[in-house]
DNA sequence: TCAGTGACTCCCC
DNA sequence: CGGGGAGCCACTG
């Protein structure tokens, strides 16, 4: 029986890898981390990806809207539990349910920038 | 190969 | 300020 092989590196492989960096506390959204990524227009690929079955250690939480708000849609139970989360992180919500992004969105440094740039455009070369 | 599907964003009215 | 609509992108069957 052949092994089982790893999934190739893919778009929402990268996803997972930027999310994990966002600290707690502190929130993203779905542009930036396309943005990051090489990719700005690919905001609805990285909310894709994290609607998809996703590793234990990724923190989907911390990913919102550019309004800043949850942008979760279905059963009422998933909103809930990514508010209640980022409520335990200490992240405020306003009377709109928005989380007011200036005070606690994630700026990666320079370093983590430029890594994450590099990560993007290898998918077309797989 | 190709149309369908979103946890998105913008732009326009 | 808000709703509608089109663009966008990666993944899937």
């Amino acid at each position: 029986m052949p092994a089982a092989r790893p999934p190739a590196p893919s778009f929402y492989s990268y996803v997972y890898e930027v999310v994990r960096a966002v600290p707690r506390g502190c929130v993203v959204n779905y542009g930036q981390v396309a943005s990051w990524l090489g990719s700005p227009r690919a905001a609805r690929a990285v909310g894709y990806a994290l609607a998809a079955r996703l590793p234990d250690d990724v923190p989907w939480q911390r990913v919102v809207n550019a309004k800043g708000e949850i942008s979760i849609g279905g059963a009422a139970w998933r909103p809930d539990e990514q508010r209640r989360r980022l409520r335990a992180e200490g992240i405020r919500f306003n009377r709109h349910g928005a989380i007011d992004l200036r005070a606690v969105a994630f700026v990666p440094s320079a370093t983590q920038r430029r890594r994450w740039a590099r990560l993007g455009p290898r998918i077309h070369q797989i």
